[in-house]
DNA sequence: AGCAAAATGATTTTT
DNA sequence: TCATTTTGCT
C-alpha cells in the first residue's frame, strides 16, 4: 500500500478512536468542519456533547478529516502512527501521531460559540475544559449573543456615538423610558400602550429599521407615525443617556458592522470556526449577525430543532432554521435522531404529537430504550384535586424509592403553580419553583441598582427618576417632569439640569431638596473615583447615605425581607470582586448583572420537587413528568386556539414537554378550573386526542378524555364558551365610561401642535415658561422637530427644542 | 406631595 | 382572583 494512502486510512481511523463514545451521524457532525453545516438535533440527541466534542476536534485535528493533505512522512512516523491507530502508542508516540494527523488546528480563540443563556454558555465552557484543559477552555469565545454584542459595543461603540460605558436597559427600565416618551408626546396609552410601541420598536430593530426609516415607511397611517415619533424620542433619549436596551447590542453591532467595514473584518477574521447553538431560536438580526461574521471563512454550524421552537413571541423566527440550506450554498445537513433520553412510549406520544403541525423539517425520534410505562392520561375535578393527584403520586413514588428530585411539574401558565404548591405544602413534600420573579427583579433591588447606575452614570435618566424620591425627599412627579422638560429643552441630561437647579425658574423652589440629593450622589460618585474604596463599601455607604436601607428597616416586621436582599445583593458584590477576573469595578459590576438571569443558578443537587413552566424546562430532563392543565383554553391557550401559527407553536411546547420525561409520563386535565376569579369548564385538550389510543392509560370516572376527534374543537361550541360576552361587554362600557379622547379629536391636537412648532420664525419674541422673554436667532429642523436658537433677555442665548418649550407670542 | 380607593387587565420571557 | 396602575381627594 502507498505510504499516503495507509496515512489517510490511519488518520482516519485515530480521529475515529478519538470519538468513540459518538454514535455515526454525531461523529460526521464532529468532523465537517468546512462549510456551512445544520446539524438538526432531536430532543435529547446529545446536542452538546457534539457541541463540545466537535469544538475539541477543531482544535486538535483542524480540518484534518476532509483534507487529504498528506505530510512529509519518515518510517518513524508511519510507525507512530500505526501505533497510534492499535492503541498500542506510547503517550509521546500518540501526541506525535497526533501532530502529524491535524491539517491546520485553530487556538481555542479562533473559535466562536453563540449560545442564548448564560448557562449554556456557561455549560459548554466547562465541559470545554474538561475535554481541552482549562487553559484552552478560558480562551475560548463561547459566549451569549448578548454578551457577545455588548463586548463589541464596549469597544467599538464610540463609532456609533456612545461611550464604551454605556449602560444597558432590561425591558423594565425601557418600559418606563418608553412611558415618559409617550407622555412626552402625549400620546394616550390607550390609543398606544407602551407595551406595544415596545414590541413593535423591537420588531423595526429586529428588521434593522432605524427610526427615520421607519418613520418614511410608515407612510399615511396614523398609528404607525405614532409609534415612529414614539422610536425616534425613545432612541433620542437611550443615546442621550449613553444607554441601550437589550434589542440595540444587536441591532447596533449589525449597524457598526455595516458602517464600519474594517471593524466586522476585524472579527471576521479572528473566528475561522463559528457555531450557533438553539439556532431555532434566532431572530432576524441574529441571523444577519452570524451571516455576517461567517462571510470571512464561511465556517458556519448551526445547531437547532425546527421541532422546539417555542419563542416566537420574543422575536424568533422558525425560518432562519427552515431556510438555512437555501441560505447557505452547499450546505450539509445533518439529523440527530436517536434519543438517549426517553422510553420508546414517550417518544412515540411526542412524534405523533408534533407530526401534526405543518411547518417543519421533518424528523422521527428513535431509541435503544425500552417502551417503558404507558402514558397515565388522569381527569380531574378541579385544580385542587390536580394538585393532590401529583402530591398523592409523589408521595406513593418517594415510598418506593423515588427521590423527590425525580419529579417535575411543567404547567403553561405560572398562575397554575398556585394550587399545585398549596397541594404539595399540605403534604409536606419538598419543591422548589423556578422562574417567576427573580432576585434582581425585587422592587428594592432594583432601586439600589439604580442609585449604582446613576453613579455610574448620571446621565442614566431613568435611574434616576427611579429613586430620586425613593425614600421620600419631597421631590414629587411634577418637580421632576417640568425638570425633564427643560433638559429635554437644552439638550442637557436630567441630573445636569437638577444640579444647577438654581438656575431654572420652574424648579428653584424644590432646588435646596434638589441640591442635597445631587450632594449626596456626587459624594458617592467621589468616592467611585477613590481607587482605595472597594465597591462593596461604596454600596454599604450608599445605602447609608441616602438613607434607602433605613427606610426598609423602619418599615416594620413586613418588609424584613427587603433589607435582608439588600444585604443579599452585598454578599453578590463581594462575590464579584473576588471572583473577577480583571480589576472589579462598578461598571463591570453592572455589566455582569446587566446581562445575568438567576434562573441560571437552578442545580439538580437538593432533593426536591420542580415546578416551571414548560418554557423554562427546556433543554432540562426528569424521570418523572407531570403535565398539568391539559385543557382547551389553558393549553392549547384562548389566544392561541384560532390562530394556526400559534397553535403550532403551543404544539411544538407541547412537544418540548413530553420530551422531558425519562421514564414516566402523567398528563393531567380537569373537568372545572378557577381562572380569573371565575370557573371555567374545559374540554380536554386536543393534544391529548393526537395521542394515539395505544399508548395512553386513561384513568377517567367520565367519558371525556377518551378519544375526542379533533373536529369536536372547532366551531361553535368553542364561540360559546370562550367568547361568552359578560366580560367582553363590560369592557367595552368600560371603555366607553372611560372618558378617553376619541381618535379623531386626539388627531387634531398632534397636529396642530406640531404645525405651530414649525412656524416660529429667527425675529419672532417669544415667552419661554421657564426662561421668560427672548429672541429667536435661528431655526433649523431637526427630525420631526425644531431646534431653535433664542436669546433671552434673562439666561441668555439657548438651544431649545420647538416642540417641547412651550413657547408663547409675545 | 402623598395617600387611599377604584379601575384594569392577566401566556410563555433565554437577554 | 390578585397585583399593579391610575384616579380622586386632601
Amino acid at each position: 500500500m502507498p505510504y499516503k494512502t495507509e496515512f489517510l486510512m490511519l488518520r482516519k481511523r485515530i480521529m475515529e478512536n478519538d470519538f468513540l463514545r459518538m454514535n455515526d451521524r454525531q461523529r460526521q457532525a464532529v468532523f465537517h468542519t468546512e462549510g456551512p453545516l445544520l446539524i438538526l438535533a432531536g430532543a435529547g440527541s446529545g446536542k452538546t456533547t457534539v457541541l463540545v466534542n466537535r469544538f475539541a476536534n477543531i482544535v486538535k485535528y483542524g480540518r484534518a478529516y476532509q483534507s487529504t493533505r498528506v505530510p512529509m512522512l519518515s518510517d518513524d512516523d508511519m510507525n507512530a502512527m500505526r501505533a497510534a491507530a492499535n492503541g498500542t502508542a506510547s503517550e509521546q508516540e500518540y501526541s506525535h501521531a497526533v501532530s502529524l494527523c491535524a491539517v491546520d488546528p485553530v487556538p481555542a480563540w479562533r473559535i466562536l460559540a453563540i449560545t442564548f443563556t448564560n448557562k449554556a454558555a456557561g455549560e459548554l465552557k466547562e465541559r470545554l475544559s474538561l475535554m481541552l484543559g482549562s487553559e484552552q477552555a478560558r480562551e475560548a469565545q463561547a459566549s451569549t449573543f448578548h454578551s457577545f454584542c455588548a463586548q463589541i459595543l464596549r469597544r467599538y461603540g464610540d463609532r456609533l456615538g456612545y461611550s464604551n460605558r454605556f449602560t444597558i436597559y432590561d425591558t423594565d427600565d425601557s418600559r418606563r423610558l418608553m412611558k415618559q416618551c409617550l407622555q412626552t408626546l402625549n400620546i394616550n396609552e390607550r390609543l398606544l400602550s407602551h407595551k406595544a410601541a415596545l414590541s413593535e420598536i423591537g420588531r423595526a430593530k429586529d428588521n434593522l429599521l432605524s427610526p427615520d426609516e421607519y418613520k418614511s415607511q410608515a407612510g399615511k397611517d396614523f398609528r404607525l407615525q405614532q409609534i415612529a415619533k414614539a422610536y425616534s424620542l425613545y432612541q433620542r433619549r437611550l443615546m442621550e443617556a449613553d444607554a441601550m436596551d437589550f434589542d440595540d447590542l444587536l441591532y447596533m453591532t449589525v449597524r457598526l458592522f455595516t458602517k464600519e467595514p474594517d471593524v466586522l473584518e476585524s472579527y471576521q477574521n479572528r473566528f475561522r470556526y463559528i457555531m450557533v447553538d438553539e439556532y431555532q431560536d434566532t431572530n432576524h438580526v441574529q441571523y444577519r449577525f452570524v451571516k455576517m461574521l461567517s462571510e470571512g471563512w464561511g465556517n458556519l454550524c448551526v445547531v437547532g430543532d425546527d421541532d422546539q421552537s417555542i419563542y416566537k413571541f420574543r422575536g424568533a423566527t422558525i425560518e432562519n432554521i427552515l431556510n438555512f440550506e437555501t441560505e447557505f450554498n452547499n450546505c450539509r445537513v445533518i439529523r440527530l435522531e436517536q434519543n438517549y433520553r426517553s422510553t420508546q412510549n414517550i417518544l412515540d406520544a411526542a412524534n405523533s404529537v408534533i407530526s401534526k403541525n405543518e411547518n417543519r423539517k421533518g424528523k422521527v425520534l428513535w431509541t435503544n430504550n425500552k417502551k417503558g410505562d404507558k402514558i397515565q392520561v388522569n381527569s380531574v375535578i378541579n385544580e385542587e384535586d390536580e394538585g393532590r393527584f401529583i402530591a398523592d403520586t409523589i408521595q406513593d413514588g418517594v415510598a418506593a424509592n423515588r427521590r423527590y428530585s425525580d419529579f417535575a411539574v411543567l404547567y403553561r401558565t405560572n398562575a397554575q403553580s398556585n394550587a399545585i404548591e398549596r397541594a404539595l405544602v399540605k403534604s409536606g413534600i419538598p419543591y422548589r419553583i423556578i422562574g417567576g420573579h427573580r432576585f434582581f427583579d425585587n422592587l428594592e433591588i432594583r432601586d439600589a441598582m439604580a442609585y449604582l447606575r446613576l453613579i455610574n452614570n448620571p446621565g442614566d435618566n431613568v435611574a434616576l427618576r427611579r429613586i430620586i424620591n425613593q425614600p421620600k425627599r419631597g421631590i414629587g412627579e411634577a418637580t421632576v417632569d417640568k425638570a425633564m422638560r427643560i433638559a429635554d429643552g437644552i439638550g442637557a441630561s436630567l441630573y445636569d439640569v437638577i444640579l444647577n437647579a438654581d438656575n431654572y425658574a420652574d424648579i428653584s423652589r424644590a432646588s435646596v431638596k434638589l441640591k442635597h440629593f445631587t450632594d449626596m450622589i456626587e459624594n458617592l460618585r467621589k468616592m467611585n473615583q477613590d481607587k482605595n474604596v472597594s465597591l462593596h463599601l461604596l454600596y454599604t455607604t450608599m445605602l447609608e447615605i441616602t438613607g434607602y436601607l433605613a427606610m426598609w428597616e423602619q418599615a416594620g416586621e413586613s418588609e424584613a425581607g427587603r433589607v435582608e436582599n439588600l444585604n443579599e445583593l452585598a454578599s453578590s458584590i463581594i462575590d464579584y470582586e473576588k471572583n473577577s477576573p480583571e480589576q472589579p469595578d462598578l461598571a463591570g459590576f453592572l455589566e455582569e448583572t446587566a446581562l445575568m438571569t438567576d434562573i441560571d443558578n437552578y442545580d439538580a443537587g437538593t432533593d426536591s420537587t420542580v415546578l416551571m413552566t414548560m418554557h423554562a424546562a427546556k433543554g432540562l430532563e426528569f424521570p418523572v413528568v407531570f403535565l398539568p392543565g391539559f385543557e382547551e383554553g389553558i393549553f392549547p391557550g384562548m389566544q392561541t386556539i384560532l390562530q394556526p401559527e400559534e397553535l403550532e407553536e403551543d404544539r411544538r411546547l407541547c412537544y418540548v414537554a413530553i420530551t422531558r420525561a425519562k421514564e414516566k409520563l402523567y398528563i393531567i386535565h380537569s373537568q372545572r378550573r378557577m381562572l380569573y376569579g371565575t370557573t371555567k369548564r374545559n374540554l380536554p385538550s386536543r393534544f391529548l386526542a393526537d395521542i394515539p389510543q395505544c399508548l395512553k392509560d386513561i384513568h377517567d370516572p367520565s367519558f371525556l378524555s377518551s378519544g375526542i376527534s379533533p373536529s369536536q374543537y372547532e366551531g361553535e361550541y368553542y364561540q360559546i364558551r370562550y367568547k361568552k360576552p359578560d366580560r367582553t361587554s363590560t369592557f367595552n362600557i368600560r371603555e366607553n365610561a372611560g372618558g378617553g379622547i376619541s381618535a379623531a379629536n386626539f388627531a387634531q391636537k398632534r397636529s396642530t401642535s406640531t404645525t405651530t412648532a414649525s412656524h416660529w420664525k429667527p425675529g419672532d419674541i417669544v415667552c419661554h415658561k421657564v426662561f421668560g422673554n427672548g429672541k429667536i436667532l435661528a431655526s433649523s429642523p431637526m427630525g420631526n422637530d425644531t431646534l431653535l436658537e433664542i436669546s433671552f433677555e434673562k439666561v441668555g442665548t439657548k438651544k431649545i427644542m420647538a416642540n417641547y418649550a412651550h413657547l408663547t407670542k409675545a
